[in-house]
DNA sequence: ATTATCTATAGATCTATAGATAATGC
DNA sequence: ATTATCTATAGATCTATAGATAATGC
């Protein structure tokens, strides 16, 4: 998975091939059907660990007893450190034209209950919603730009920007009770 | 180039066929080689076409006398309607992995000439620049999760929130001031 | 002579399956 | 008996080229 994460990011789904995959986990390419039916359900299995941790912030998040600005900075700087802050860039397997599979629909389902919480706390605008999650997905574009970008300066002014957009100015009392409901969770 | 926008947009690049392509366009397989001497030269053609419009607007900003807010609120304005106002999502042209394909090298310097065009009407702050750009093409996403979207409301909240983002609150004025000059070049 | 198409195909993959093999565990 | 690998390959493409053909223009 590994493997796939850094060939699927880098590459793109369609332009990797299973034998690629395989030579960089050190296996033949037929050996990686034991542990995946089909290729497609590589992606699946990466989309979804990619999916879960965000999807688990925002459900804690959308429970505990803040005010929603304070959570939506919350959520922005979790979500863009977990899209951009690993080894493999997985935002960017987001961008991927193989979203639209029908294959991948557990994914989108999910995908779209993350998106449901930011419209939660943002208050129910749909234009702001998809404004501010486009904003943090595109992070994956900003990393292929800036390979070495520092994600945690991109974190902070990211989660900073959603709030102007939906017109809060985070201050510093903001900041320290956003990282810590994030810490406590 | 049409049924190749469509398919490219839509599958990707890698996943898309010449003959496909062709099919589409009423010709056989084959007959493309007339036209394009490969695959690569018919998305390096559309990625010209798109990013051309975007580049002649944000050069002529660059050149006008009027504040620097009202500049890059017209350049957001207008990019995201030549990236999601067209039949084709063609803003998802952005987002295919090969755009980082070395053919393409020509298509990522325009990129990156429009991306100095932000930086200087931002006043020259690398993060903000990062995030303003990613939320401009982020618009592919959008359109991507509602195909029905309303670009023209998209466009103006997005300039907006581009606007807030950089710290400045734009109303009415700014607006129209904005509009005039996109008429006016 | 040039333009724009076509048929046919070379040559190179690519995914997934069949079946063998070796190591480990009951 | 189960687990995890391997070799070999079927069957289906996919891109690009070669060369023929018909229509148009000089």
């Amino acid at each position: 998975m590994d493997a796939a994460a850094e060939l699927f990011t880098g590459a793109g789904y369609a332009a990797t091939t299973t034998r690629a995959i395989a030579e960089r986990a050190g296996l033949r390419q037929a050996s990686l059907y034991y542990h995946f039916p089909a290729k497609e359900d590589l992606l699946a299995a990466l989309l979804a660990e990619t999916v879960r941790p965000s999807l688990d912030v925002a459900r804690a998040l959308l429970k505990v007893d803040a005010p929603a600005s304070t959570r939506l900075w919350a959520l922005s700087y979790s979500d863009i450190h977990l899209l951009g802050g690993g080894p493999h860039n997985l935002g960017a397997l987001y961008l991927l034209p193989e979203i639209s599979s029908p294959g991948l629909a557990d994914f989108r389902a999910e995908r779209f209950e993350l998106k449901d919480a930011y419209r939660a706390l943002i208050g129910g605008a749909a234009a702001l919603t998809d404004l501010v999650f486009g904003l943090v997905e595109s992070t994956a574009l900003v990393r292929r730009d800036t390979p070495d970008v520092d994600i945690e300066a991109h974190a902070r002014h990211g989660a900073d920007a959603v709030l102007r957009i939906t017109g809060t100015e985070p201050g510093a009392m903001l900041h320290a009770a956003a990282l810590r409901l994030l810490k406590d969770s």
